[in-house]
DNA sequence: TAGATAGCTACTGTATGCAATACTGCGTCC
DNA sequence: GGACGCAGTATTGCATACAGTAGCTATCTA
């Protein structure tokens, strides 16, 4: 048998699809024309699409399946502070030590999302990478899994409506301000400065809309 | 067709059967004994356990099915903090109009949790009441579906680990001065004892296991 | 013409079937 | 005596089959 499920794959595929709005907000998920079209049967389709709606991403309609949840701008105002506390809270839950070599490394990733401003680099994997480095050392696997799962929620706003690198200038800045409270063991600040980049974030979302 | 589908029936059953140890930690899940003993097939019964993997309140073994995750001090003592700071979160961001209303109502609970603690009522529910009467004017459905996910792995220790009302009236106090912070509007002392309400929990839970 | 209704189709929700792997018990060899 | 190997069974993971409802269309009625 294969040592990784096929519901796991399908569950990334059709995140994939909903992100990039090939599955568009507020329609029905077809079982059976998906399931065609991914080359499956319907069972570990529906087995990905139950754990697809465990995570908010798509929502079970009794008798009628499930759907791409329509969007709504309050669900975004809600979604970015609590990514942000999330991850404060993970920031501040790793210790010292262990954030003690994340600085440079972290910055390593804000120098390459400089190069990609200017190259046309794709920014948005590195701001992912930038923000998984951070919370690498975090020593609590079940904050983690909440913050993986919020995470695709979010990113559905944000390949929606953002305007891909309109705010990536500022927000290398902050990044590389949290990497520096951090050596400086300024923790505080460092999730003060990681709140505010996720709700500025929010902000340019509410004026981009398109 | 049933409005309800048999997954979510099912998965209470089978967290009910997780959180009294009717299937016991560290053993696996057998499909097919299982769903014959709940009088379904097996396609809902996997659904369902998907679902509880998702949570976390199983784990998924590839080609060897679900299993009830083996107890770890260590996994407790991660999430009552958790739990903790979740909670917290979602008192924060409630409304102080939404929140006047709460006091009365929430010491109600606590009087019913008194009068148990005597006569020998069922204190862990008012004590999830109280909680989630505490909670319920949380704008944030997202908050609130990740506190509803993360709830019953907590739970699982409790229910192994607990003297069941080792520290009720401790707790029942904390519950009061809860309350009353609210009353003046001090939602920092308020989310700090909750907090502390907690992580007391936690000390408890460390002293008592068997 | 607008609304109701009946029949039909499509789709979901659940059950069952099938193939491949993982486990168990026993025998064998070192 | 213990480790290894092999056959048989049990169990999972996926595919398919079936039953019943939701939704659509077309027709009928007011």
């Amino acid at each position: 048998m294969a040592r990784t499920p096929l519901r796991s794959d399908l569950l990334e595929q059709i995140t994939g699809r909903v992100l990039d709005g090939r599955l568009p907000a507020g329609t029905r998920v077809n079982e059976v024309h998906l399931a065609k079209e991914l080359g499956v049967s319907r069972t570990p389709l529906r087995e990905a699409l139950i754990g697809l709606a465990d995570r908010g991403l798509l929502v079970s309609a009794p008798g009628r399946g499930f759907l791409v949840p329509p969007f709504d701008p309050g669900e975004a105002r809600r979604l970015y502070p609590l990514l942000a506390e999330l991850e404060a809270l993970a920031l501040r839950w790793t210790s010292p030590v262990e954030l003690a070599g994340l600085p440079d490394a972290l910055d390593a990733v804000s120098d390459e999302m400089a190069r990609a401003l200017t190259g046309g680099g794709d920014l948005s994997t590195l701001d992912e990478r930038w923000h998984a480095l951070l919370l690498s050392r975090c020593p609590n696997p079940h904050l983690l899994r909440l913050i993986e799962q919020t995470k695709p929620l979010l990113k559905r706003y944000e390949s929606a409506y953002f305007a891909r690198d309109g705010h990536a200038g500022e927000s290398i800045g902050e990044h590389r301000r949290i990497a520096a409270a951090l050596r400086d063991g300024d923790l505080a600040t460092a999730s003060a400065v990681l709140v505010a980049n996720w709700v500025k974030a929010l902000a340019y979302l509410g004026e981009d809309r398109r």
